[in-house]
DNA sequence: TTGTATGATGTAAGCGCTTACATTTTTCTC
DNA sequence: GAGAAAAATGTAAGCGCTTACATCATACAA
């Protein structure tokens, strides 16, 4: 592989011309790069990625940490995050964190390792305390999909509040007024926006809260089928049922139907997330947004802002928006 | 940061002796390596990866290279080789290809400039020519879930032909003779040869090959309904239909109650991959597995094996299994 | 004792770049 | 056309490691 000295030499330039001619073009005089470019070009030049990091002190990878790739976000998110920093030329340096707080605190200490210039973070183990903590290390990162108060300014992340409200809200506008909850863990900063956004919905209906219509999930598709039993057991009447993700959706139809009740004739559904899934339940079902490939762009974007001075517009919050399907339709009476 | 230079002069040792403490613990005494570990933790000293790799000439970190990452296999496929890099503390880079020609070979080109000693490519659009022409490149490289003749040993791929035999003996099995199936693109080598398998099982169940229940898909939903539309008004009848892969068949169940049938009851339908999405249909599809993750963790082995020199049990061809779920029942009559 | 393996450690030359600073060349001003 | 500023180029010192080779210490055999 030919280096950079066998460029100077043919080219009948220093070492450092070569480099400048690569790196700032500006400080070249128009003769001298032709004359690098010719070299380059005769003996397949390919400048050493590693060497150049080493020099210069910063390795153009971006370190991803994300809970578990196979999720139904994660892809999309991953996938954002690639075009964006790709078409800078930064590395992606992939690890998976599982959910776990040990592996995702390894899974940091791993890509720090590398010299990553910048870690994009999507963890659900670590707290909010040890982020806050680490803010200023060496190693800048930016958290996705979730907010933490005190560092806003490093967070991309969805506003769950609104789209709970919007979830329920498309409900009550189509006449619903007795309406069944299923929320995420709720000390899960997301559960719990969500689940506040489905009561100011309420209540900006003027429908009052009922807490027998409530149940707490695990946002796993078990969670919703067994809620959505106790919830249809308990006695009191509903007519639709917001899930506080999708797969707890696929889990109350599942659910619903066991019953022997129609979607949606007897009952509505919504989910949340609009993950792949979610096209496929039948009936297809009414869900939020999640704009996942776009905040994986956006945290791709506020690192190549932050840390390589790249111009980029930073949107920090995204509204998410309800996707209407066949899951959900007016109360039959 | 602390460098190795401090640690060998905390230590009062040379350089290279705290290199070898490092790397080769054998080459050092006892006391030696407890003086040179007493200040590398005394300094909180990690070893610089980019210095390692550039005096090393080893990256020690393998490019992965994904068609599109928010597809239905492939996150698991990159969690399974997370786990066995990371296992080995090796890094991984991630890049799309987007199942495009010019991307993928962009892709590659990407990836090696970072200098990683190996590849994992899962890719669809570069030909199988193009991969045997690279095959004895600097960076060797193994591919995924596909099958290239003249370099098998650097394939990690799935049995479609058994597959496609599994899925349709299946349906025989149940008593099904009329068995509609909607292929890939068959320029596709796994198309072919899951194809190739169904035509294998009606064969060896004396069933004749009948050329109008067969329609060439595109593996993607609306591929499978319209073709299982075209089946359905051809007036050729079927008890069963198989699809190359799930997506294609949620869109033949789509078509399927679009003409009013019902399923399992009048057709039963048959998938392929064991995506997440089989799992939400209604019925909830009877498909062919696909070993993704461990596929994944393979050719990450293979990488380790053939790349590190680590030990490891290397296994290049994975059989299918059939997964028995609500879509398929003998047929009526 | 001397000689010779053997093992432990040190020396120093890179790996292929970037970049501060020095030097040379060009351009501009009057 | 002299002098100064600006632009282009060169020199050389690293970046933080690995590793071939040299050196030194120790053990053991004859």
């Amino acid at each position: 592989m030919a280096t950079i000295y066998e460029v100077s030499k043919l080219a009948g330039v220093s070492l450092a011309t070569v480099s400048r001619a690569m790196n700032d073009r500006s400080r070249v005089s128009e003769k001298t790069l032709a004359k690098v470019m010719a070299a380059m070009e005769q003996l397949n030049y390919r400048p050493n990625s590693i060497a150049q990091s080493l020099a210069a002190n910063r390795s153009n990878s971006v370190g991803v940490l994300v809970s578990e790739i196979h999720g139904p976000i994660f892809g999309a998110m991953l996938s954002g995050i690639d075009a964006e920093l790709r078409a800078s030329g930064k590395f992606t340096l992939f690890a998976t964190g599982h959910s776990d707080r040990e592996k995702e605190r390894e899974g940091i200490r791993f890509l720090t390792s590398r010299n990553c210039d910048a870690l994009i973070l999507h963890i659900e183990a670590l707290t909010d305390e040890y982020l806050l903590e680490h803010r200023d290390e060496s190693t800048p990162f930016v958290v996705i999909n979730r907010e933490i108060a005190g560092m806003e300014n490093k967070c991309v992340s969805l506003d769950n509040e609104l789209g709970g409200y919007e979830a329920t809200r498309y409900l009550l506008q189509l006449g619903h007024r007795d309406i069944a909850y299923i929320s995420g863990p709720m000390s899960w900063g997301d559960a719990a926006a969500r689940w506040a956004g489905h009561k100011r919905a309420l209540e900006s209906f003027g429908v009052q809260f009922d807490a027998g219509l409530m149940v707490e999930g695990d946002y796993h598709e078990r969670g919703g089928a067994k809620g959505t039993t106790r919830l249809l057991e308990n006695g009191q009447p509903f007519t639709a049922i917001v899930c506080a993700n999708d797969e707890m959706a696929a889990g109350a139809m599942d659910a619903i139907r066991a019953k022997g009740l129609s979607i949606p004739d007897d009952i509505s559904v919504v989910g949340f997330d609009n993950a792949p899934l979610s096209r496929y339940l039948y009936p297809k079902l009414t869900t939020i947004d999640h704009p996942a490939t776009n905040m994986g762009r956006m945290a791709a974007k506020w690192v190549l802002h932050n840390v390589y001075g790249i111009e980029a517009d930073i949107q920090r919050m995204f509204a998410p928006t309800l996707i209407e399907r066949a899951s959900t339709a007016p109360p039959s009476k």
